[in-house]
DNA sequence: CTAGAGTGTGACCGACAAGTCACATGCTGC
DNA sequence: GCAGCATGTGACTTGTCGGTCACACTCTAG
């Protein structure tokens, strides 16, 4: 995803000062975030942000390319926010299985709540239309299911899944669950879906979400866990 | 869902002979089946339906009108679907919760073949934006939650499912995996994924389709079933 | 034959979008 | 001070949309 793509804007869009870039870069995730890929506009962008839709065409060569370098570089924020969170962590000791799934979720949660917008502009990328649907699709979806995956041929390996899972479905299972619990949460714990998707101060009843792991946990481990162990 | 809302369309709809009524239905199912409620065209229903333009104002409010008509019909068709092969069925045994689980994957399955277009055209509903996103989101969410919650209470009350298991949860696992089985065979089973949604007549690897099944039914029946059992 | 209700019509309107371009401004090296 | 390039500008073009409306047609009741 990132290596070739991640700055798409013209250069003279980096030329900007660091103020004056990062103004743009806000308004436009705030408008992607609100609005699907055709409503998202561009005019009410460059008005937000008090530049002439001629500049913002010096910057970016279309919309497309503008909606790209949003996708990416949100892509990219949540796999280095998922690797800083890793890095942070002091115990060195390896989590089994379902153990280091149950971290992941609280991540992804965790990564939700800290960036909604950009949350949002990847949950929109991967299911509202757009010319570059089916691109975008793709490159989101491997981004999120090859490590899954990965995680689930060691699991299988190494005991902790039953030897004769099929590692698709079992990724398949995982990550379609733990993508619509955006779903379930808010309504199991009864939160206002909108609060969500714009403040960035949320309050979450975390013993709440912790349940509902401890749950869905449980579940994958009866049902994919190797009986031996 | 159905009860008040089914004929939104103006009495003069419905005055139409059945032959233009069809033709303008037809093409507005494809329509809004091919593009997302911003991108769907009134205009573009009314030219291939010859029709115009005042014509369709005079059969429908609005374009909200026409698309709730479309997503209440598309929603009870296939309501009525699942109905019939019901009742098609010979043997009157009892299924126990699994397989009941399965059967009804497979009419879901059954129904996306014979009716891509409503199939799309209600996908579409539950995720794509629309003035009406939420109201319809609900409405569907709803339609299709409270079978599979009934039968989730019903399985812990036999015993075909844990005591301790949570229904809601149990109830979304089930519900997401379904729902989104529509990525994951197509992919399994490597096939294009623009063909389904265009032609009526697809042959489906059925023993494909029939193994996925049995993966994803093992392991929820492994995760939720009762031990006793 | 005619009055008038019900139905059909498509040019037209206002809104809004993405993208363009001729021109203005600022900035640098000479 | 000035040539010349990079950057900034916003009115404008082109396109499409949902929705309207003054008018035409049809068909039935009297």
């Amino acid at each position: 995803m990132l290596h070739s793509a991640v700055l798409m804007p013209k250069p003279t869009f980096f030329n900007l000062s660091e103020k004056k870039r990062q103004k743009i870069t806000d308004l436009a995730i705030s408008e992607f975030a609100s609005a699907d890929y055709d409503n998202a506009s561009i005019s009410n962008i460059v008005k937000q942000a008090k530049i002439a839709k001629g500049s913002f065409y010096q910057y970016f060569e279309d919309k497309k390319d503008l909606y790209l370098y949003l996708v990416d570089s949100a892509s990219v924020q949540r796999i280095d926010f998922i690797e800083a969170a890793r890095k942070a962590e002091k115990s060195k000791q390896k989590r089994d299985f379902f153990r280091e799934l149950r971290w992941r979720f609280g991540i992804s949660i965790q990564f939700s709540l800290h960036h909604p917008q950009l949350t949002q502009i990847i949950n929109r990328a991967a299911y509202s239309d757009s010319p570059v649907k089916k691109e975008v699709f793709q490159r989101l979806q491997a981004a999120y299911k090859k490590p899954i995956h990965d995680l689930v041929e060691r699991g299988i390996a190494n005991g902790d899944l039953r030897a004769d899972l099929d590692p698709d479905l079992a990724t398949f299972m995982i990550l379609t669950t733990a993508d619509n619990l955006r779903y379930f949460i808010p309504e199991k714990l009864e939160i206002d879906t909108e609060a969500l998707t714009e403040s960035a101060e949320i309050v979450l009843d975390m013993q709440g979400v912790e349940r509902i792991f401890d749950g869905l946990i449980q579940v994958l481990e009866r049902g994919m866990g190797s009986t031996t162990a």
